[in-house]
RNA sequence: GGAAGGGUGCCAGAGCGGACGAAUGGAGCGGUCUUGAAAACCGUCGAGGGUUUGCGCCCUCCGUGGGUUCGAAUCCCACCCCUUCCGCCA
């Protein structure tokens, strides 16, 4: 959410901002609602400082016996229409707050001008892409021929769009998520949480899932409960409606977590394989800093999240998000993308953002600089450290040998008992 | 799911229609005393909003949302959460 006074004293700052990310805002229905609601609160609160001087002269009369009731009748009449201005002050308030809900983050200035995914910009590359002396197997293939994925029982049991892993397949999920948290609660600095699934829907909102993009989320019959998709929502609400000690700060939090996503709108888009599902596994990272901090905090978030991938071997690069790839909640946001043979082309894999204070103060995550200072929204980032079914996928692609068997990366033999090789199995 | 009890400031805890934004402890902060510290004593100590150049003034907030009343932390209704017991259960 942006602040509202922000938005009354540069209206045309907000304006320009949001039209870099192509939206068009109704600034003008805010700053009319903003003067609305202002002009009803300064009449409205005029008369119930009337009304608590007479009540307290009532108070005193009837102590001393004496007879109120002119004074009675006469509040009678100022509280009923106290009431009806509060009726028109909340209102209006709650027109305003669902508009506020709805407006963007604006994008971080070093964020360049962008109207496509055209635009946006590689801004390093790590190793190059492997080159293959035979013809490298798609995932979904491999996977099935080792027996460690099935799609068309989870198709049977579930549905599209869902998959099981069998065997070294499912030991090789849990091994990267495991090495993935290990990674970052011990080299990186972060205190590992782990997460309820299922948030309600002021967390949604918090983070900016709800109100706008509802329909991407899984949501329980006859409850405002919803199963997470990430699991940035539960971890960047811990500590909603606090707060926090500067001292405190800043705090990093490293969450595995399933993600559940109904991927409304995505019929026909990477159908096959790990890469677009409707439950996946994610390792992720959640900071609170201090806002002139953030945008440091940023680089070293990436950093972590490239630091699973160097470890893995896998070749990657790192785009910047022009403004037109930014979103709702972001200022500012990188895409790490490993090489996917399959696809022929670098894959998302990871998402670093920045969102300043707009997670912060529609959740009402604060921190006090010092005692008795006022409180100040903090800034949240977070950052895919990284997805595991892609990153499974990603593995067992990059890694394959001409007999089908894929080679485990040295670092996560620990993980696996010591086994170097995923072999070819009689199939089940 | 059933029954009972409860949600008040950073914490503990009183208040149950009128001087209560809230007693009293404790913690924290500032000070006196002390070589220093402890103790003791004094003071201070919530958030949001409106208005104002500023000092300030005003409004709101006692789980949440409604209601009754001239006036609600206090009464009524609904919901949420917590605790205990029972049932069910990994």
């Amino acid at each position: 959410m942006l602040d509202l006074r922000m938005i009354r004293q540069n209206p045309d700052k907000v304006r320009e901002g949001l039209a870099k990310k192509g939206e068009a805002a109704p600034i003008d229905e805010v700053l009319a609602l903003d003067e609305q609601r202002r002009s009803l609160l300064t009449e409205v609160e005029q008369l119930k400082a009337k009304r608590n001087e007479v009540s307290e002269e009532v108070a005193r009369l009837k102590r001393e016996k004496q007879d109120a009731q002119h004074l009675i009748e006469e509040m009678r009449v100022v509280s009923q229409r106290i009431k009806e201005l509060d009726d028109r002050v909340r209102e209006v308030e709650t027109k305003l707050q669902d508009l506020l809900l709805r407006i963007p983050n604006l994008p971080h200035e070093s964020v360049h001008v962008g109207t496509s995914e055209d635009d946006n910009l590689e801004i390093r590359r790590w190793e190059e892409p492997r080159q293959f002396a035979f013809e490298p197997k798609p995932h979904w293939d491999l996977g099935v021929d080792l027996d460690i994925i099935d799609f068309e029982r989870a198709a049977k049991v579930t549905g599209a769009r869902f998959y099981f892993l069998k065997g070294l397949g499912a030991r090789l999920e849990r091994a990267l998520i495991n090495f993935m948290l290990d990674l970052h609660i011990t080299e990186h600095g972060y205190t590992e949480v782990f997460p309820p699934f299922i948030v309600n829907a002021a967390s949604a909102t918090g983070t900016g899932q709800l109100p706008k993009f509802a329909e991407d989320m899984f949501k329980l019959e006859g409850m405002d409960y919803y199963l997470v998709p990430t699991a940035e929502v539960p971890v960047t609400n811990l500590y909603q409606d606090e707060i926090l000690n500067m001292e405190d700060l800043p705090i990093y939090h490293a969450a595995y977590s399933a993600c559940f996503r109904s991927e409304a709108g995505s019929h026909g888009r990477d159908t096959r394989g790990l890469v677009r599902v409707h439950q996946f596994n994610k390792v992720e990272l959640v900071k609170f800093v201090a806002p002139e901090t953030s945008y440091d905090e940023l680089e070293k978030l990436t950093g972590n999240a490239e630091e699973v991938l160097k470890r893995l071997g896998l070749p990657y690069r790192v785009v910047l998000m022009s403004t037109a790839d930014l979103g709702f909640s972001q200022s500012k946001k990188y895409d790490l993308e490993v090489w996917m043979p399959s696809y022929a082309r670098y894959v998302e894999i990871s998402s670093c953002s920045n969102f300043e204070d707009f997670q912060a103060r529609r959740a009402n995550i604060r921190f006090r600089r010092e005692k008795g200072a006022r409180p100040e929204f903090v800034h949240t980032l977070n950052g895919s450290g990284i997805a595991v079914g892609r990153c499974l996928a990603a593995l067992i692609e990059n890694y394959q040998q001409e007999d089908g068997s894929v080679v485990i990366p040295e670092v996560l033999r620990p993980y696996m008992g010591g086994l170097d090789r995923i072999a070819p199995a009689k199939k089940l």
